[in-house]
DNA sequence: GTCTATAGTGGGATAGAC
DNA sequence: GTCTATCCCACTATAGAC
Protein backbone atom coordinates (compact mmCIF):
# COMPACT_ATOMS: atom_id res chain seq x y z
CA UNK A 1 0.00 0.00 0.00
CA UNK A 2 2.33 2.50 0.97
CA UNK A 3 4.81 1.89 -1.80
CA UNK A 4 1.47 2.58 -4.49
CA UNK A 5 0.75 6.18 -2.75
CA UNK A 6 3.66 8.03 -4.60
CA UNK A 7 3.18 5.94 -7.91
CA UNK A 8 -0.18 6.37 -8.88
CA UNK A 9 -0.71 5.85 -12.27
CA UNK A 10 3.12 6.14 -12.54
CA UNK A 11 3.70 2.22 -13.37
CA UNK A 12 5.89 2.53 -16.18
CA UNK A 13 7.71 4.85 -14.17
CA UNK A 14 8.11 3.01 -11.22
CA UNK A 15 12.04 3.05 -12.16
CA UNK A 16 14.73 5.57 -12.51
CA UNK A 17 14.89 6.55 -16.24
CA UNK A 18 18.63 5.81 -15.95
CA UNK A 19 18.53 2.46 -14.71
CA UNK A 20 15.29 1.70 -17.34
CA UNK A 21 17.75 2.60 -19.80
CA UNK A 22 20.79 0.44 -18.86
CA UNK A 23 18.02 -2.64 -18.51
CA UNK A 24 16.35 -2.40 -21.24
CA UNK A 25 20.38 -1.98 -23.30
CA UNK A 26 21.41 -4.86 -21.52
CA UNK A 27 18.92 -7.05 -22.97
CA UNK A 28 19.25 -5.40 -26.14
CA UNK A 29 22.80 -5.65 -26.35
CA UNK A 30 22.70 -9.23 -25.24
CA UNK A 31 20.07 -10.73 -27.79
CA UNK A 32 21.08 -8.37 -30.99
CA UNK A 33 24.42 -7.34 -30.12
CA UNK A 34 25.86 -4.20 -29.42
CA UNK A 35 26.49 -3.00 -33.29
CA UNK A 36 22.89 -4.22 -34.59
CA UNK A 37 21.48 -2.68 -31.36
CA UNK A 38 20.40 1.27 -32.11
CA UNK A 39 19.02 3.89 -29.33
CA UNK A 40 15.85 4.25 -30.61
CA UNK A 41 15.52 0.25 -30.23
CA UNK A 42 16.89 1.23 -26.75
CA UNK A 43 14.43 3.71 -25.51
CA UNK A 44 11.23 2.35 -27.20
CA UNK A 45 11.65 -0.86 -24.95
CA UNK A 46 12.72 1.47 -21.67
CA UNK A 47 9.83 3.90 -23.09
CA UNK A 48 12.12 6.31 -22.64
CA UNK A 49 12.60 9.98 -24.65
CA UNK A 50 15.72 9.20 -27.27
CA UNK A 51 17.12 12.27 -26.22
CA UNK A 52 17.73 10.78 -22.38
CA UNK A 53 20.24 8.38 -23.30
CA UNK A 54 22.44 11.05 -24.52
CA UNK A 55 21.20 13.73 -21.02
CA UNK A 56 22.32 10.35 -18.95
CA UNK A 57 25.18 9.16 -20.56
CA UNK A 58 26.96 11.00 -23.67
CA UNK A 59 26.87 8.92 -26.21
CA UNK A 60 26.65 4.98 -27.55
CA UNK A 61 30.20 4.08 -26.33
CA UNK A 62 29.67 5.36 -22.56
CA UNK A 63 26.04 3.63 -22.34
CA UNK A 64 27.94 0.31 -23.16
CA UNK A 65 30.34 0.92 -20.82
CA UNK A 66 28.20 1.89 -18.07
CA UNK A 67 25.68 -0.98 -18.74
CA UNK A 68 28.65 -3.33 -18.71
CA UNK A 69 30.51 -2.26 -15.58
CA UNK A 70 27.20 -2.59 -13.53
CA UNK A 71 27.56 -6.14 -13.76
CA UNK A 72 31.73 -6.87 -13.22
CA UNK A 73 31.81 -5.68 -10.16
CA UNK A 74 29.01 -7.95 -7.98
CA UNK A 75 30.18 -11.24 -10.24
CA UNK A 76 33.84 -10.99 -9.54
CA UNK A 77 32.66 -10.21 -5.73
CA UNK A 78 30.77 -13.20 -5.84
CA UNK A 79 34.14 -15.01 -7.27
CA UNK A 80 36.33 -13.55 -5.18
CA UNK A 81 34.07 -14.86 -2.00
CA UNK A 82 33.88 -18.09 -3.36
CA UNK A 83 37.85 -18.16 -4.17
CA UNK A 84 38.34 -17.02 -0.40
CA UNK A 85 35.98 -19.07 1.33
CA UNK A 86 38.46 -22.31 -0.68
CA UNK A 87 41.50 -20.57 0.33
CA UNK A 88 40.27 -20.35 4.16
CA UNK A 89 39.59 -24.21 4.14
CA UNK A 90 42.82 -25.04 1.84
CA UNK A 91 44.81 -23.13 4.93
CA UNK A 92 48.45 -21.83 4.49
CA UNK A 93 49.75 -24.31 2.78
CA UNK A 94 47.21 -26.88 1.77
CA UNK A 95 46.32 -28.19 -2.05
CA UNK A 96 43.76 -26.29 -3.90
CA UNK A 97 41.32 -28.23 -5.93
CA UNK A 98 41.05 -27.07 -9.74
CA UNK A 99 37.89 -28.40 -10.20
CA UNK A 100 36.76 -26.12 -7.15
CA UNK A 101 38.81 -23.31 -8.35
CA UNK A 102 37.05 -23.58 -11.80
CA UNK A 103 33.64 -23.96 -10.26
CA UNK A 104 34.52 -20.59 -8.43
CA UNK A 105 35.40 -19.09 -11.40
CA UNK A 106 32.22 -20.62 -13.58
CA UNK A 107 29.52 -20.36 -11.11
CA UNK A 108 28.84 -16.73 -10.64
CA UNK A 109 28.59 -16.32 -14.44
CA UNK A 110 26.37 -19.48 -14.71
CA UNK A 111 24.04 -19.10 -11.95
CA UNK A 112 23.36 -14.95 -12.64
CA UNK A 113 20.84 -16.40 -15.81
CA UNK A 114 18.79 -18.23 -13.34
CA UNK A 115 19.45 -17.03 -9.46
CA UNK A 116 18.88 -12.58 -9.93
CA UNK A 117 16.80 -11.77 -12.23
CA UNK A 118 18.35 -8.49 -13.32
CA UNK A 119 21.62 -10.48 -13.73
CA UNK A 120 19.80 -12.86 -16.18
CA UNK A 121 21.31 -11.06 -19.29
CA UNK A 122 24.84 -11.23 -18.51
CA UNK A 123 25.24 -14.23 -19.86
CA UNK A 124 24.69 -13.76 -23.50
CA UNK A 125 26.14 -10.08 -23.08
CA UNK A 126 29.69 -11.85 -21.67
CA UNK A 127 29.80 -14.31 -24.78
CA UNK A 128 29.02 -11.40 -27.30
CA UNK A 129 31.70 -8.88 -25.42
CA UNK A 130 34.83 -11.21 -26.58
CA UNK A 131 34.31 -11.18 -30.22
CA UNK A 132 32.24 -7.57 -31.06
CA UNK A 133 34.09 -4.80 -28.93
CA UNK A 134 37.41 -3.45 -29.72
CA UNK A 135 39.60 -0.43 -28.64
CA UNK A 136 38.75 1.55 -25.61
CA UNK A 137 35.79 -0.63 -24.71
CA UNK A 138 38.02 -3.85 -24.61
CA UNK A 139 40.86 -1.90 -22.70
CA UNK A 140 37.80 -0.86 -20.10
CA UNK A 141 37.01 -4.50 -19.53
CA UNK A 142 40.47 -6.02 -19.42
CA UNK A 143 41.21 -3.23 -16.73
CA UNK A 144 37.87 -4.31 -14.90
CA UNK A 145 39.14 -8.20 -15.17
CA UNK A 146 42.74 -7.67 -14.40
CA UNK A 147 42.47 -8.10 -10.63
CA UNK A 148 40.01 -11.39 -10.90
CA UNK A 149 42.57 -12.99 -13.74
CA UNK A 150 45.44 -12.50 -11.39
CA UNK A 151 44.22 -14.23 -8.37
CA UNK A 152 42.38 -17.49 -10.08
CA UNK A 153 45.47 -17.63 -12.18
CA UNK A 154 47.59 -17.92 -8.91
CA UNK A 155 45.06 -19.89 -7.95
CA UNK A 156 44.98 -22.31 -10.76
CA UNK A 157 48.45 -22.14 -10.94
CA UNK A 158 48.77 -23.43 -6.83
CA UNK A 159 46.31 -26.61 -7.87
CA UNK A 160 47.96 -27.40 -10.79
CA UNK A 161 51.95 -26.82 -9.77
CA UNK A 162 52.88 -28.18 -13.16
CA UNK A 163 51.64 -26.06 -15.11
CA UNK A 164 53.74 -23.46 -17.08
CA UNK A 165 52.42 -20.00 -17.29
CA UNK A 166 52.23 -20.14 -20.87
CA UNK A 167 50.21 -23.61 -20.76
CA UNK A 168 47.98 -22.23 -18.11
CA UNK A 169 47.56 -18.80 -20.47
CA UNK A 170 46.25 -21.44 -23.71
CA UNK A 171 44.58 -23.22 -21.15
CA UNK A 172 42.20 -20.07 -19.55
CA UNK A 173 42.37 -18.55 -23.08
CA UNK A 174 40.47 -21.90 -24.31
CA UNK A 175 38.06 -22.19 -21.34
CA UNK A 176 37.01 -18.54 -21.63
CA UNK A 177 36.33 -19.25 -25.09
CA UNK A 178 34.16 -22.48 -24.33
CA UNK A 179 32.47 -20.34 -21.96
CA UNK A 180 31.74 -17.26 -24.23
CA UNK A 181 30.37 -19.56 -26.98
CA UNK A 182 28.14 -21.51 -24.93
CA UNK A 183 26.49 -18.77 -23.52
CA UNK A 184 26.50 -16.63 -26.80
CA UNK A 185 25.23 -19.77 -28.93
CA UNK A 186 23.95 -22.21 -26.97
CA UNK A 187 21.38 -22.77 -29.25
CA UNK A 188 23.65 -24.74 -31.70
CA UNK A 189 24.46 -27.19 -28.82
CA UNK A 190 20.47 -28.30 -29.16
CA UNK A 191 21.51 -28.77 -33.26
CA UNK A 192 25.00 -30.90 -32.53
CA UNK A 193 23.03 -32.73 -30.23
CA UNK A 194 20.05 -33.11 -32.41
CA UNK A 195 17.73 -32.16 -29.34
CA UNK A 196 19.12 -34.22 -27.04
CA UNK A 197 20.90 -31.59 -24.50
CA UNK A 198 19.35 -28.80 -23.47
CA UNK A 199 21.47 -25.52 -23.23
CA UNK A 200 19.24 -23.50 -20.86
CA UNK A 201 20.11 -26.05 -18.19
CA UNK A 202 23.01 -23.79 -16.79
CA UNK A 203 23.62 -25.86 -13.79
CA UNK A 204 24.27 -28.80 -16.05
CA UNK A 205 26.65 -27.13 -17.95
CA UNK A 206 28.30 -26.14 -15.37
CA UNK A 207 29.07 -29.65 -14.37
CA UNK A 208 30.21 -30.67 -18.19
CA UNK A 209 32.27 -26.82 -18.47
CA UNK A 210 34.23 -27.65 -15.40
CA UNK A 211 35.14 -30.88 -16.03
CA UNK A 212 35.99 -30.19 -19.56
CA UNK A 213 38.59 -27.73 -18.25
CA UNK A 214 39.78 -29.54 -15.66
CA UNK A 215 40.81 -32.35 -18.00
CA UNK A 216 42.09 -29.86 -20.72
CA UNK A 217 44.14 -28.11 -17.94
CA UNK A 218 45.53 -31.46 -16.60
CA UNK A 219 46.02 -32.63 -19.94
CA UNK A 220 48.08 -29.33 -20.96
CA UNK A 221 50.16 -29.69 -18.00
CA UNK A 222 51.49 -33.28 -18.53
CA UNK A 223 52.20 -32.80 -21.88
CA UNK A 224 54.99 -30.21 -20.60
CA UNK A 225 55.93 -32.84 -18.46
CA UNK A 226 56.72 -35.08 -21.44
CA UNK A 227 58.13 -32.58 -23.71
CA UNK A 228 60.58 -30.99 -20.81
CA UNK A 229 62.92 -33.73 -21.30
CA UNK B 1 54.36 -12.27 -71.24
CA UNK B 2 51.72 -13.87 -72.34
CA UNK B 3 49.33 -13.06 -69.54
CA UNK B 4 50.45 -9.34 -70.27
CA UNK B 5 49.25 -8.92 -73.43
CA UNK B 6 45.27 -8.43 -72.64
CA UNK B 7 45.81 -6.46 -69.60
CA UNK B 8 48.09 -3.58 -69.97
CA UNK B 9 47.01 -0.79 -68.26
CA UNK B 10 45.03 -3.06 -66.65
CA UNK B 11 46.29 -3.85 -63.01
CA UNK B 12 43.91 -3.27 -60.62
CA UNK B 13 41.51 -5.22 -62.61
CA UNK B 14 44.08 -8.33 -63.36
CA UNK B 15 41.11 -10.16 -61.82
CA UNK B 16 37.54 -10.57 -62.12
CA UNK B 17 35.45 -7.76 -60.30
CA UNK B 18 33.08 -10.72 -58.21
CA UNK B 19 36.29 -12.12 -57.16
CA UNK B 20 37.66 -8.74 -55.97
CA UNK B 21 34.46 -7.88 -54.27
CA UNK B 22 34.77 -11.50 -52.77
CA UNK B 23 37.95 -10.70 -51.22
CA UNK B 24 37.49 -7.58 -50.29
CA UNK B 25 34.48 -8.31 -48.04
CA UNK B 26 36.15 -11.44 -46.53
CA UNK B 27 38.81 -9.18 -45.18
CA UNK B 28 36.47 -6.62 -43.86
CA UNK B 29 33.78 -8.99 -42.61
CA UNK B 30 37.21 -10.77 -41.28
CA UNK B 31 38.36 -7.80 -39.47
CA UNK B 32 35.25 -6.15 -38.41
CA UNK B 33 32.28 -8.41 -38.64
CA UNK B 34 29.47 -8.64 -40.82
CA UNK B 35 26.97 -5.87 -39.49
CA UNK B 36 29.77 -3.21 -39.01
CA UNK B 37 31.07 -3.50 -42.62
CA UNK B 38 29.68 -1.51 -45.15
CA UNK B 39 29.27 -2.13 -48.67
CA UNK B 40 31.21 0.81 -49.49
CA UNK B 41 34.11 0.01 -47.44
CA UNK B 42 33.70 -3.49 -49.62
CA UNK B 43 33.60 -1.80 -53.46
CA UNK B 44 36.74 0.67 -51.84
CA UNK B 45 38.64 -1.69 -51.03
CA UNK B 46 38.28 -4.00 -54.19
CA UNK B 47 38.60 -0.54 -56.07
CA UNK B 48 35.05 -1.59 -57.68
CA UNK B 49 32.30 0.76 -58.48
CA UNK B 50 29.26 0.56 -55.50
CA UNK B 51 26.46 -0.72 -57.39
CA UNK B 52 28.47 -3.84 -58.87
CA UNK B 53 28.08 -5.20 -55.41
CA UNK B 54 24.25 -5.09 -55.67
CA UNK B 55 24.65 -6.63 -59.36
CA UNK B 56 26.35 -9.60 -59.30
CA UNK B 57 25.44 -10.78 -55.38
CA UNK B 58 21.73 -9.38 -55.14
CA UNK B 59 22.18 -8.02 -51.64
CA UNK B 60 24.44 -7.83 -48.17
CA UNK B 61 23.21 -11.25 -46.91
CA UNK B 62 23.85 -12.86 -50.00
CA UNK B 63 27.08 -11.41 -50.54
CA UNK B 64 28.18 -12.62 -47.01
CA UNK B 65 26.44 -16.33 -48.06
CA UNK B 66 28.41 -16.46 -51.28
CA UNK B 67 31.60 -15.75 -49.06
CA UNK B 68 31.28 -18.46 -46.60
CA UNK B 69 30.30 -20.66 -49.22
CA UNK B 70 33.20 -19.89 -51.49
CA UNK B 71 35.42 -21.23 -48.69
CA UNK B 72 33.56 -24.20 -46.71
CA UNK B 73 33.67 -26.66 -49.63
CA UNK B 74 37.89 -26.86 -49.81
CA UNK B 75 38.63 -26.57 -45.59
CA UNK B 76 36.16 -29.66 -45.51
CA UNK B 77 37.78 -31.38 -48.51
CA UNK B 78 40.93 -30.87 -47.04
CA UNK B 79 39.44 -32.20 -43.45
CA UNK B 80 37.73 -35.13 -45.19
CA UNK B 81 40.88 -36.52 -46.74
CA UNK B 82 43.19 -36.29 -43.64
CA UNK B 83 40.37 -38.17 -42.10
CA UNK B 84 39.98 -40.59 -44.64
CA UNK B 85 43.93 -41.12 -44.79
CA UNK B 86 43.10 -42.25 -40.46
CA UNK B 87 40.61 -44.57 -41.37
CA UNK B 88 42.46 -46.20 -43.69
CA UNK B 89 45.32 -46.82 -41.72
CA UNK B 90 43.19 -48.09 -38.90
CA UNK B 91 41.45 -50.60 -41.12
CA UNK B 92 37.80 -51.82 -40.59
CA UNK B 93 38.88 -52.53 -36.96
CA UNK B 94 41.83 -51.23 -35.45
CA UNK B 95 41.16 -48.02 -33.08
CA UNK B 96 41.52 -44.44 -34.53
CA UNK B 97 43.26 -42.43 -32.27
CA UNK B 98 40.95 -39.01 -30.47
CA UNK B 99 44.37 -36.75 -31.08
CA UNK B 100 44.66 -37.71 -34.48
CA UNK B 101 40.76 -36.84 -35.34
CA UNK B 102 40.83 -33.99 -33.58
CA UNK B 103 44.18 -32.55 -35.53
CA UNK B 104 42.12 -33.65 -38.71
CA UNK B 105 39.64 -31.35 -38.10
CA UNK B 106 41.55 -28.34 -36.76
CA UNK B 107 44.75 -28.55 -38.95
CA UNK B 108 42.83 -27.30 -42.37
CA UNK B 109 41.26 -24.53 -40.57
CA UNK B 110 44.70 -23.74 -38.54
CA UNK B 111 46.96 -24.32 -41.83
CA UNK B 112 44.45 -21.66 -43.64
CA UNK B 113 46.09 -18.59 -42.37
CA UNK B 114 49.71 -19.65 -43.53
CA UNK B 115 49.60 -22.04 -46.27
CA UNK B 116 47.47 -20.65 -49.03
CA UNK B 117 47.47 -16.82 -49.09
CA UNK B 118 43.74 -16.74 -50.82
CA UNK B 119 42.38 -18.64 -47.23
CA UNK B 120 44.52 -16.41 -44.40
CA UNK B 121 41.27 -14.29 -43.30
CA UNK B 122 39.19 -17.70 -43.20
CA UNK B 123 39.88 -18.52 -39.13
CA UNK B 124 39.26 -14.56 -38.46
CA UNK B 125 35.75 -15.11 -40.14
CA UNK B 126 34.83 -18.20 -38.92
CA UNK B 127 35.86 -16.95 -35.31
CA UNK B 128 33.15 -14.60 -35.89
CA UNK B 129 30.67 -16.38 -37.76
CA UNK B 130 29.73 -17.83 -34.11
CA UNK B 131 28.16 -14.92 -32.46
CA UNK B 132 27.37 -12.50 -35.09
CA UNK B 133 25.28 -14.78 -37.88
CA UNK B 134 21.42 -15.17 -37.16
CA UNK B 135 18.56 -16.81 -38.95
CA UNK B 136 19.10 -17.63 -42.34
CA UNK B 137 22.62 -17.33 -42.53
CA UNK B 138 23.53 -19.80 -39.85
CA UNK B 139 20.84 -21.95 -41.13
CA UNK B 140 22.79 -21.85 -43.94
CA UNK B 141 26.28 -22.96 -42.43
CA UNK B 142 24.64 -25.67 -40.37
CA UNK B 143 23.67 -27.39 -43.18
CA UNK B 144 27.12 -27.14 -45.27
CA UNK B 145 28.61 -28.07 -42.26
CA UNK B 146 26.29 -31.09 -41.27
CA UNK B 147 28.36 -33.91 -43.22
CA UNK B 148 31.57 -32.86 -41.51
CA UNK B 149 29.81 -32.51 -38.14
CA UNK B 150 28.62 -36.43 -38.86
CA UNK B 151 31.66 -38.06 -40.08
CA UNK B 152 33.89 -36.28 -36.99
CA UNK B 153 31.14 -37.12 -34.46
CA UNK B 154 31.27 -40.95 -35.65
CA UNK B 155 35.03 -40.62 -35.62
CA UNK B 156 35.65 -39.20 -32.44
CA UNK B 157 32.80 -41.83 -31.44
CA UNK B 158 34.99 -44.91 -32.78
CA UNK B 159 38.05 -43.51 -31.15
CA UNK B 160 36.64 -43.04 -27.70
CA UNK B 161 33.53 -45.15 -27.53
CA UNK B 162 32.93 -44.64 -23.79
CA UNK B 163 31.75 -40.66 -24.58
CA UNK B 164 28.23 -40.80 -24.53
CA UNK B 165 26.52 -38.71 -27.54
CA UNK B 166 25.69 -36.10 -25.26
CA UNK B 167 28.93 -35.61 -23.40
CA UNK B 168 30.40 -35.78 -26.74
CA UNK B 169 28.19 -33.14 -28.24
CA UNK B 170 29.04 -31.07 -25.00
CA UNK B 171 32.78 -31.71 -25.50
CA UNK B 172 32.33 -30.70 -29.41
CA UNK B 173 30.84 -27.67 -28.59
CA UNK B 174 33.47 -26.31 -25.95
CA UNK B 175 36.10 -27.15 -28.40
CA UNK B 176 34.64 -25.33 -30.98
CA UNK B 177 33.93 -22.42 -28.86
CA UNK B 178 37.96 -22.34 -27.74
CA UNK B 179 39.03 -22.71 -31.44
CA UNK B 180 36.77 -19.87 -32.25
CA UNK B 181 37.62 -17.40 -29.52
CA UNK B 182 40.98 -18.32 -30.49
CA UNK B 183 40.96 -17.46 -33.88
CA UNK B 184 38.29 -14.02 -33.29
CA UNK B 185 40.39 -12.67 -29.94
CA UNK B 186 43.37 -14.49 -29.89
CA UNK B 187 45.00 -11.19 -29.28
CA UNK B 188 43.29 -11.23 -25.49
CA UNK B 189 45.57 -14.24 -25.64
CA UNK B 190 49.00 -11.98 -25.32
CA UNK B 191 47.36 -9.49 -22.34
CA UNK B 192 46.37 -12.90 -20.24
CA UNK B 193 49.79 -14.38 -20.72
CA UNK B 194 51.48 -10.85 -20.48
CA UNK B 195 53.08 -11.01 -24.00
CA UNK B 196 54.94 -14.78 -23.58
CA UNK B 197 52.51 -16.39 -26.01
CA UNK B 198 52.18 -15.29 -29.93
CA UNK B 199 48.98 -16.28 -30.96
CA UNK B 200 49.70 -15.42 -34.33
CA UNK B 201 52.19 -18.52 -34.44
CA UNK B 202 49.28 -21.27 -35.51
CA UNK B 203 50.94 -24.30 -35.20
CA UNK B 204 51.75 -24.23 -31.62
CA UNK B 205 48.12 -23.06 -31.09
CA UNK B 206 47.30 -26.20 -32.60
CA UNK B 207 49.31 -28.29 -30.82
CA UNK B 208 47.88 -26.84 -27.31
CA UNK B 209 44.59 -27.38 -28.77
CA UNK B 210 44.42 -30.51 -29.79
CA UNK B 211 45.65 -31.43 -26.46
CA UNK B 212 43.10 -29.31 -24.43
CA UNK B 213 40.42 -30.75 -26.49
CA UNK B 214 41.95 -34.66 -25.81
CA UNK B 215 42.26 -33.36 -22.54
CA UNK B 216 38.38 -32.36 -21.84
CA UNK B 217 36.97 -35.04 -24.27
CA UNK B 218 38.51 -38.09 -22.11
CA UNK B 219 37.57 -36.13 -18.78
CA UNK B 220 34.35 -36.29 -20.16
CA UNK B 221 34.79 -39.54 -20.57
CA UNK B 222 35.58 -40.25 -17.40
CA UNK B 223 32.96 -38.57 -15.39
CA UNK B 224 30.44 -40.27 -17.30
CA UNK B 225 32.01 -43.90 -16.46
CA UNK B 226 31.78 -42.34 -12.56
CA UNK B 227 27.82 -41.63 -12.55
CA UNK B 228 27.28 -44.39 -14.61
CA UNK B 229 27.05 -46.21 -11.01
C1' DG C 1 28.80 -5.20 -67.21
C1' DT C 2 29.89 -0.77 -65.53
C1' DC C 3 29.00 3.65 -64.15
C1' DT C 4 26.51 8.13 -61.97
C1' DA C 5 23.05 9.76 -59.43
C1' DT C 6 19.71 9.37 -56.19
C1' DA C 7 15.91 7.46 -53.77
C1' DG C 8 14.64 5.93 -49.30
C1' DT C 9 15.71 4.56 -44.77
C1' DG C 10 17.50 4.64 -40.26
C1' DG C 11 21.14 5.87 -37.52
C1' DG C 12 23.59 9.14 -33.63
C1' DA C 13 23.53 13.38 -31.84
C1' DT C 14 21.82 18.20 -30.57
C1' DA C 15 19.18 22.64 -29.99
C1' DG C 16 15.97 24.72 -27.50
C1' DA C 17 11.20 24.99 -25.47
C1' DC C 18 9.09 23.49 -21.30
C1' DG D 1 15.16 16.25 -16.34
C1' DT D 2 12.20 15.70 -20.05
C1' DC D 3 10.39 16.45 -24.36
C1' DT D 4 9.81 17.72 -29.66
C1' DA D 5 11.83 18.63 -33.64
C1' DT D 6 15.47 18.40 -36.52
C1' DC D 7 20.19 18.22 -38.37
C1' DC D 8 23.41 15.61 -40.60
C1' DC D 9 25.32 11.66 -41.79
C1' DA D 10 25.98 6.80 -43.49
C1' DC D 11 23.90 3.13 -45.22
C1' DT D 12 21.43 -0.27 -48.64
C1' DA D 13 19.43 -0.55 -52.77
C1' DT D 14 17.85 0.84 -57.35
C1' DA D 15 16.98 3.43 -61.69
C1' DG D 16 18.69 4.49 -65.84
C1' DA D 17 22.49 6.34 -69.00
C1' DC D 18 26.37 4.43 -71.37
Amino acid sequence: MNQAIETVDQVPRAQDTKERILDAAERLFADNGFAATSLRQITAEAQVNLAAVNYHFQNKETLIRAVLHRRIGPINKRRFDLLDALEFAAGDSGPLVLEEVLRAFLLPVMEARTSCPEMRHWPRLLGRLYTELHGSLMEMFQKEMAPAGQRFTAAIQRAEPGLTPEALAWGLHFGIGALAHFLAAGELLRFISRGTVDPDDHLEALGFLVTYMTGGLRALRSQNKETAQ
